[in-house]
DNA sequence: AGCCATAGTGTCAACGTTGACAGGCAGGCT
DNA sequence: AGCCTGCCTGTCAACGTTGACACTATGGCT
């Protein structure tokens, strides 16, 4: 367990590519007595379909599958991720509204499995699952591997979004000015612009400059969306 | 170290009081070495002075200290925990530029220490910390422990959060519906109302109305703010 | 010295938002 | 049947936002 982690981390600090990444997480995977390994990430934006990718070694033909069928919408363990940080043990309760999802899953060897959600500090989400198609999954076996899992899902976040994030998220890298985001903050507290100018004492033209300089450098279509790219993305 | 996990699971699982959830921590903190512990949680807002809650064993001069001088605003951890997810080992780069907070700290008896960052489905961050006075922190220690760290940060977090985030984020409580939530996440995207009503099929007053209610429902002060508190809490 | 980012300011017209008025229709609950 | 909720629609006036025009000034970098 130890080796694991040097080889992780050392792995994760020194820029190692996604594929390269993934594969060292599957190793660990089935040194943890899962045959399959899955990571996914979503960006936080767009809302109406956020930009997302997923890296695994499920069987090629559950690959298509899944993405042709657009099964992601509607897998309950990515309903799960976006909304706890819990572990979840796939089961027949959890995918009692999506049965051909779950019968197809099974049917390509994906029998037993558990998901483990992750956040990060840019809204991006996470989860990395763990399957594999012959033994159940236990109360004991859990409880003994949650530490590890939990620490596995987590650096494969860390790794995976190092440089996933930059590629899903170009609008990160806009530097914003000290005063941009000020006005931005007001902003997404609901001030308007002259509000704004009375809290910063500048005129209603100048806090109209900055929001328009900050809407333009987050590629945004108002200050609206510009004031939520900022603070989805933690940058307030 | 199984003991600590089925403690602290069925203690998170059955509601217990943040109190004793954090004592239970603290438990486990000193079984890892650290006399002190800290658990900080932050709201994703107000964006101007979001709410916080600490709970900490650190001494009561300390507490009072820290909270007196405003050291929240400046803690360079607190930074850190704000924008990434990885462990944070103190050092004197790290406060280099604030001096007199690691000083005092130090004079604490807060000499050694590193913190676990965490962030959930709701926009809400939080730290786990673990300190001590004496006995440096190694590399080899560090190695060994991080699993046990991240663990007990997030079933921490997850704990805590169960009872402090409905206080700290009434607003959460909410129940938007399927269309001001649709409505909502147009915004978002940066759509004017006209622009929504083209896309639902609706007419642009129809729009607007469900605004209002989103609005009304969340106490935003406008749309803006509505859809930005609707995009942080992960409603959207 | 010239360039650039940041910050500040003004006006004006077109367009978007908000609130207050006033109403209808469908489905679930008592 | 009466009530509530969600959903849908209209008008109008006051207010807020956006973009295009034009201009000043500071401080860092080359």
């Amino acid at each position: 367990m130890k080796a694991w982690q040097e080889e992780l981390l050392q792995g994760s600090i020194s820029a190692l590519s996604e594929q390269e990444l993934f594969n060292r997480v599957a190793r660990i995977a089935r040194d943890l007595g899962f045959d399959y390994c899955a990571y996914g990430l979503r960006a936080p934006y767009p809302f109406s379909q956020p930009r997302t990718v997923m890296i695994n070694n499920y069987p090629d033909h559950w690959q298509a599958r899944y993405r042709d069928r657009g099964y992601l919408a509607v897998d309950p363990t990515v309903q799960h991720a976006l909304r706890s940080l819990q572990p979840l043990v796939w089961s027949d309760s959890l995918f009692a509204r999506t049965p051909e999802l779950w019968e197809e899953a099974r049917a390509a060897g994906l029998a037993f499995g558990w998901a483990q959600p992750c956040r990060d500090a840019t809204g991006v989400s996470g989860m990395l699952t763990l399957a594999r198609s012959a033994e159940a999954l236990h109360a004991t076996e859990l409880a003994d591997k949650q530490m590890e899992m939990i620490w596995l899902a987590q650096s494969a976040h860390v790794g995976m979004a190092r440089s996933v994030v930059p590629r899903l998220l170009p609008e990160m890298r806009a530097k914003l000015s000290a005063r941009e985001i000020e006005m931005l903050r007001w902003t997404a507290e609901g001030k308007t612009s002259s509000e704004i100018a009375d809290l910063a004492n500048i005129s209603k033209r100048t806090a109209d400059f900055h929001l328009n300089n900050a809407t333009a450098k987050l590629n945004a279509a108002n200050k609206t969306a510009a004031a939520i790219m900022a603070a989805v993305l933690g940058l307030l």
